[in-house]
DNA sequence: CATGAATGAGACTTCATTCAT
DNA sequence: CATGAATGAAGTCTCATTCAT
């Protein structure tokens, strides 16, 4: 009983952070940091502006752990993917594919993820963004590893594994970025073949290809 | 002599104006469009704030030519080797190459250009805003083109010429924000190769290779 | 066993009250009125926030209550001291010497009690704080009227009793903040007999003194 | 030409500070630190909120500023008096005497100077409070040295000459403070001779003087 | 009575913009 | 054109107080 009417006070409070978190995902990823007010969230989600305070103690607060939620979801789909007993080819593949996932499914979190990462960091408190960031780096460095372990088992070319594993992070989060922004005209369906295709045709080993300069 | 004392006004004048240009984009590019006011512009340039208001309307219309200058910049550099006579592979190795004079030589620029793209877009009114955006679209539509030209002649596979040219551009863009901001890890030099090499070995003719679409 | 249930009930209340009224004394002599939250007295105190609207129905009702319970108590204290029968210089003696045993008891009175006198009922509504005030009115006058009455006794010099009343309260109250203030350098040991030997050496009756009133 | 010119600006923006720390002096000491906005501030001054920003950093730079300005004025006017060459009583009388004139020509001075003197130390940071504490030191100490050399040179009975310092500026602040607080039942003029005989008598060298304890 | 989440008025502060000189 | 003081709307955040449980 007891456990009960405490719970539900809990559970009223967890639901009430998270409608404030999803109305400032929404709005944040919609307009930026800077140009969404507390009291835009607050409005949207049907709160006081001092409630958000109860909540999360400053605006750069509140987005920072939006970022982190972002970051770690992306990182609780994406790790795995890397981290499996497959083949190095079908890792990536399957990283290449989870994309696909992760924007029908996050397309507010990408926006958000996405748009502003590089950019606000000059700006907010590192506490968090040290977190987000790492992320950032985790998910790289073991895009590097797959495709250095590639190489090494011979089912790549030599190559800069590090600048093979930022060019496939920008293009997927290019794309992604763009078929959210642009939905109209470019969609992941298009986007996604072409990227594996150039990853792994780029990746193939080939004797006597020559690179000029 | 009058017209000599008129030009030399009007030359003064455009001299100004380039200095809070000049100075406004290092402020910008150093720490973001909301992160800077007129008066860190004004102390920065020696002007008083009145005066940047004689040259620009607002604090937007200034980023927003701003934005302007460093795409026509980009534009001009970009666009001629893109419409030359040129083969379609030599035309997209001088592209890629062409980004490591572009990232030497005017790094603020890259840090306005690519930091901002995409997010301030939806802040600031679209009169000057909406020009940045077409040169971006015009190197796109001409690198897509180019592509497709390569693919009829048979010089590359059939793809998604736009998929592949946004691709290249996010690859190229990614890289030299990266190695603007972390340029102790990340270089130019080491990423432009990998680049091409995806690029060309993913374009590459290959019989029996199955790309879905 | 209603009245015990009932009173045990009323001696929990009170109880409660007085945990809140010393925490609330503790916080507001260490920090000033508008330097506490309800919120931190509730913490402090460990209880809810709206717990302290049950016992008091304003913050500054808690604060002019604890500002009154402080005035009474040294109320208690000094009068009886001015309202015996023994002689006046006697009295005034036991006066001074009772300020140290305030001062070592309760400190938090004093520095609350000093330190916002004067200065808050400006703010503070006059329900309650014209209680205050009236206390060290009350005192004041008592002093007075000792000191008026052993210059009528041959005991004193003629003076300015009021006069001399304020600068003998003005005196243990300045002693008694920078005692608590600054304990290290300022203790009331060496204090209160300085401002013995003045006020008796001040009031003795002298032949030749001329003082202007 | 240009220097008048230059220097009506300067003019300008010296009286409008003027203005201002007029104004707050005026509503700080009525009404305390907390109780005091800059939008109060700004209407009684007549001037736009922003503009006092552009005066003083900060509510607490201004008001430190203003406790800064009443105590260097104070330390003008007390200081000469207690270094000169006179006969130690003579100073002391002179100090005394001053007081006189500090209360009839800056009696808001009076007011914020002794009313938030040692209870916002507490809030306000350190970087000026400072320096108007040194200043109350300052005072304090040059008084404990001639009272000290009073003693010294035969002129007043042996004591705790920093104890007597604190009783002697307790007694002139605290009439300061209660003549501008209650100016129709207490005046300098019935305050100030009363303290001069205590201080006097009560420094008066005597045979056989035994202070009981 | 106890709780503590919610409230929202109000405080401090910033900064794009104007305008008289 | 240059100046820079003045402006005031708008933003972030605090906190006394309420009320449903």
């Amino acid at each position: 009983m007891v456990t009960d009417s405490l719970s539900r006070k809990e559970r009223e409070r967890l639901r009430h952070k998270d409608e404030i978190v999803a109305g400032a995902l929404k709005l944040f990823s919609e307009k930026g940091f800077h140009n969404v007010s507390m009291q835009e969230i607050a409005a949207a989600t049907e709160f006081a502006t001092g409630t958000l305070y109860n909540f999360f103690p400053s605006k750069e607060a509140l987005y920072s752990e939006l970022m982190l939620n972002c970051g770690r979801k992306i990182l609780a789909l994406l790790l795995p993917i890397l981290e499996g007993t497959e083949s190095e080819d079908q890792k990536l593949r399957r990283f290449i594919e989870a994309h696909r996932t992760i924007f029908t499914e996050h397309m507010d979190m990408i926006r958000l993820y996405l748009g502003d990462v590089n950019r606000l960091s000059m700006v907010i408190a590192p506490p968090l963004e040290a977190e987000t960031e790492r992320i950032r780096v985790t998910i790289l460095d073991r895009l590097t590893a797959v495709i250095q372990s590639g190489v090494e088992h011979g089912l790549f070319r030599a190559c800069n594994a590090g600048m093979v594993a930022l060019a496939l992070s920008a293009m997927l989060e290019s794309l992604a970025f763009s078929a959210a922004t642009y939905p109209q005209s470019i969609s992941m369906e298009q986007g996604l073949p072409e990227i594996e295709a150039l990853l792994f045709d780029g990746l193939r080993r080939r004797e006597g290809t020559v690179h000029a300069e």
